[in-house]
DNA sequence: GGTTCTAAACACT
DNA sequence: AGTGTTTAGAACC
């Protein structure tokens, strides 16, 4: 019925550039779309992706299309009823590829992600939520199943949870698991966003087609208060504070736990790149802080842009059961030691030049957390360290030193940031040691148990940065006017 | 047949 | 009005 109310319009018929008979081959240089030969979904991908924080709303995804694809450039202005803005809403919701986070800043629409686990090459096989007996894990339509029904229920604990109660339940991959656990990482996941560095500090300029949403659009969020709460007692702020006087003057009380919870590295073009912690959170936060301690700016760079393309599959399986036992309490103290080293970096903010980093943007900004991920899990390390300290790709010298305790190097290596040449023989490594069994012990128990496994399965996101414009949109910093 | 685009109906905020 | 979700038709490959 209803059918034909359709009255679907001829397809491409609009369209002129769209897949007309003549548009057929792509290869040569004809456009599968007017746009490009790019789809929808993987301009949204890309659009998601060159956000520092890998995260957008629907508008700042409206925003990017009108600004870095020519074809949108006159069409900002429609409505959102324009249909290309109807595809766009209909991709996010189709494809689990992307997946929706609450937004509980303000009474802005979610942000969307990409889903870590890829949501495969794209489809959801989402349809038909009736049979939702199939085998279909989508953390996104589980999540949006449940969701529905969470927020038919009512959603007060969304709000209401003490962060405590959720935080434990960090749910070491997002993607897999259950639909609580989508759930609770949707949550979790949006209580922390807001500490992601949205805007406060400086236009980082580095990551090229990368959007630096200014407060306009990135709101800090009024939760940031919970936020600071659930942070508390880990005091992450405090290093930081103590650290960074100029980043809190400059952005008052509630920014400063942006530079806490973002680490700032920089390539050996002096390009600096946040690397939001809301997605991977506690585990790549320990992996690029320790990446940053060890390594310096040339390091870093080389690690990211070297060698091989791990076998991501592999090495996050074997980083598994430490992810979720760094999380929490041990990344908390990952973050308080790491204070110093944050804030070194943070010294020399951003690209001070503003050069324009193509390339690198992509490979730093882009793609930055699953590189260091497979860097840190590269073979030839796994094989014989079973930590992630191990792993990572440090220099000789001190990995060697440190190796026998993965996690403690780690940590320890953090104060050390700032005097590398220290050795952290003057560390208690057993107090840290005795806090991270009693966090283990507490995680497992309380959290970790009853998922399915911590089966990280972070597909790089590295989107070869094809961006058709990206030469030409990574010229100037994307900053909402 | 699967993918992708387009259109539109609905529901929710 | 904007945002999200679904359903449906059609073009392509």
């Amino acid at each position: 019925a209803a059918a034909e109310a359709r009255a679907c319009g001829p397809r491409r018929g609009a369209e002129p550039g769209a897949r007309g008979p003549g548009a057929a081959a792509r290869k040569g240089g004809s456009r599968r779309n007017a746009w490009g030969n790019q789809s929808y979904a993987e301009l949204i991908s890309q659009a998601i992706e060159s956000a520092p924080e890998k995260r957008l709303t629907l508008a700042q995804i409206y925003e990017w299309m009108v600004r870095f694809v020519p074809y949108f450039k006159d069409k900002g202005d429609s409505n959102s009823s324009a249909g290309w803005k109807n595809s766009i809403r209909h991709n996010l919701s189709l494809h689990s590829k992307f997946i929706k986070v609450h937004n509980e800043a303000t009474g802005k629409s979610s942000w969307w992600m990409l889903n870590p686990e890829g949501g495969k090459s794209g489809k959801a096989p989402r349809r038909r939520a009736a049979s939702m007996d199939n085998s279909s894990k989508l953390a996104k339509v589980r999540g949006k199943a449940s969701k529905k029904k969470a927020s038919l229920q009512a959603a007060p604990e969304a709000t209401a949870d003490s962060p405590g109660s959720q935080f434990p339940k960090w749910p070491g991959s997002p993607l897999s698991r259950n639909n609580e656990d989508s759930d609770v990482w949707t949550s979790f996941r949006a209580r922390l966003s807001p500490i992601m560095p949205e805007q406060d500090d400086l236009p980082d300029e580095k990551l090229l087609p990368s959007l630096v949403y200014s407060s306009a659009s990135s709101n800090v969020p009024p939760t940031v208060t919970e936020e600071l709460e659930l942070i508390d007692g880990l005091n992450l702020m405090s290093p930081s504070s103590s650290v960074l006087p100029t980043q809190q003057s400059a952005s008052g009380g509630s920014v400063q736990r942006d530079s806490s919870f973002s680490l700032r590295t920089q390539n050996s073009a002096g390009q600096a790149s946040t690397f939001g912690t809301s997605l991977f959170n506690p585990v790549d936060i320990s992996l690029q802080s320790s990446v940053n301690c060890f390594s310096g700016p040339q390091t870093l760079e080389a690690l990211l842009t070297s060698s091989s393309p791990p076998p991501s599959d592999v090495m996050m399986t074997q980083v598994d059961p430490i992810l979720p036992q760094t999380g929490s309490r041990l990344n908390s103290q990952t973050f308080l030691l790491l204070g110093g080293q944050v804030t070194q970096n943070k010294t020399s903010p951003v690209n001070p030049r503003g050069k324009p980093l193509e390339q690198q943007s992509e490979s730093v900004g882009a793609s930055a957390l699953p590189s260091m991920l497979s860097v840190v899990a590269s073979p030839q390390n796994t094989a014989s360290m079973p930590t992630l300290k191990a792993q990572v790709p440090v220099p000789a010298a001190q990995a060697v030193h440190l190796g026998t305790q993965p996690l403690l190097s780690s940590l320890s290596s953090a104060p050390f940031g700032v005097n590398q040449d220290r050795l952290p023989t003057d560390l208690d490594v057993d107090m840290y040691m005795e806090n991270l069994e009693c966090d283990v012990d507490y995680i497992i128990n309380s959290d970790l148990m009853d998922g399915e496994g911590l089966d990280f399965n972070f597909e790089p996101i590295l989107s070869a940065p094809s961006y058709p414009n990206t030469s030409q949109a990574s010229k100037h910093t994307w900053v909402p006017s």
